[in-house]
DNA sequence: TTCTTTTGCTAACGAGCGTTAGCAAGTATA
DNA sequence: TATACTTGCTAACGCTCGTTAGCAAAAGAA
C-alpha cells in the first residue's frame, strides 16, 4: 500500500530544507527566497519541483500523521498483548517518530495552523482520530483491570502532551539515545497508571 | 514594587486584542491592518499608542513571565510546608495562570520565537529560570524522602509540558473549572512521584 | 479660556512577499 | 542521434507588509 511515491532528490532535499527552516522561523516567516539561498538557488526555481509554499507544509504535515497511524498500528496490532504493554509500544513508537525527523515533528505539531481549508480542517480530523486512539486503548486498560485513571480522556491528554513536548528539547547528540528517552517516558508516564506497582 | 504601570485603556485594548490574534494565526501571519480592523481603526492609528508591532509581542511575553514567576513564589514562600504540598500548589498556580489568560499563555508558549534579540535570549533565560525552580523543588522532594524520580530533569520538564498543554484544549465555558482542571493534574502528574500513595 | 493629551485619520514610503513566464543548459533514455 | 525530463536562470507581476509624517478633532486639566 503504497500511500507515498517516493520523490525525485532535489523535491526531497527542498522539503528537508524547508521544514528545518519552518521549525526554526515558523511558516508565515520563513520566506521562499531564504528558502532557495539556502539551497543555493533562486526563489524562482524552486517552482521547477513544487507547486506552492503550502504544498511542502502539506508533505510535512500530513507524511508524519500517517507514520503516527503505522507507528500506533503497530505497536497494537497483537490483541494477545496484554494493554498495558501495547501502550508502552505506541509511546515507544511514537517517540521513535519524534526523534526520528525532530524537525518534521515540531512542524507537524505547531505548523499545521497555516494549512488552508480544507486541508486543516481534514488535518485536525486525523490529530483528534489519532488522539481518541490512545485514549480507546487507555480505556480497555482501565476495563481490563490493568490500568487506573480517574478520567481516561485526560490521561490521554497529559501523556500525549508529555510526549510532543519532546521535540522542542531533543537532541539528536544528546546523552540519551531515543530508545532510552523512549522507555524512560514510557516509565514515568505508566507509573501515575498502572494499577499494580 | 509595581514592575509594570497600568497601562492606558486603549492601549491594553489593543494588546488584548493583539494576544487573541496571534494565538489564532501566530504573530508572523498576523498583519497590522488585520488587528486595526478588528479594533475598528485604520492601521496607521495604531501607531499613535505603540511603538511597534512587536513592542506587543514582548510584553505579553514578558508579562506572563511575571506572573508565572510570582505564582510559584507564593507557592513555596512557606518553608515550613512539606515538599510535595509545595510542588502540588506550585502546579496549581501555574495552571491557574494559565487559565486565567490562556490566549496569552498560548502567545508566550510559541511565540516568542518572533522576539528579535536581545529580547529573544532575555526570555530564554527566564523561562530556563522558571523550569530550574521546578526542577529544584522535585529534587529537594527526593532529597526530603518525599518525591521519587529516576531523573529530576526529566520529571520537571514532562510535568510542565503536560500543563503547558492546557492552553490548547482549555475552554473557558467547558465543564471543568480552572480550579478542578488544576486539581486534576496535580493529582494526575503527582501520583507518578508520589513515594508513598 | 488656553494648553496638553488622547485618539484617529489619510496618504504614502520602501521593502519584501509568493508566484509566473519564458528561456536554456545538462542529463538520461530511446 | 533524437527526445524527454530535470534543473536552473532572469525579470517581473501584483500585492501586502510595518511604519511614518502631517493633520485634526475631542476631552480633560489649568
Amino acid at each position: 500500500m503504497p500511500t507515498a511515491a517516493p520523490l525525485r532528490p532535489r523535491k526531497a532535499q527542498i522539503d528537508r530544507t524547508a521544514t528545518a527552516l519552518f521549525r526554526a522561523r515558523g511558516f508565515a516567516a520563513t520566506s521562499m527566497r531564504e528558502l532557495a539561498n539556502e539551497l543555493g538557488l533562486e526563489a524562482g526555481s524552486l517552482y521547477s519541483h513544487i507547486k506552492s509554499k503550502e504544498e511542502i507544509l502539506h508533505r510535512v504535515c500530513f507524511g508524519l500523521a500517517e507514520e503516527f497511524f503505522a507507528g500506533f498500528a503497530g505497536a497494537t496490532a497483537d490483541a494477545a498483548t496484554p494493554v498495558a504493554a501495547q501502550l508502552r509500544q505506541a509511546i515507544e513508537a511514537h517517540v521513535q517518530v519524534l526523534t526520528r525527523d525532530s524537525a518534521a515533528s515540531a512542524v507537524f505539531l505547531h505548523e499545521w495552523r497555516h494549512l488552508t481549508e480544507p486541508a486543516r480542517t481534514e488535518f485536525l480530523a486525523l490529530r483528534d482520530r489519532y488522539e481518541a486512539s490512545f485514549r480507546a486503548l487507555i480505556e480497555r486498560g482501565i476495563a481490563a483491570g490493568e490500568l487506573e485513571a480517574p478520567d481516561a480522556a485526560f490521561a490521554a491528554l497529559t501523556l500525549l502532551a508529555s510526549l510532543n513536548w519532546l521535540p522542542s528539547w531533543y537532541r539528536p547528540d544528546g546523552k540519551l539515545t531515543p530508545a532510552e528517552i523512549a522507555h524512560r517516558l514510557a516509565e514515568q508516564l505508566l507509573g501515575g497508571l498502572l494499577l499494580n506497582e
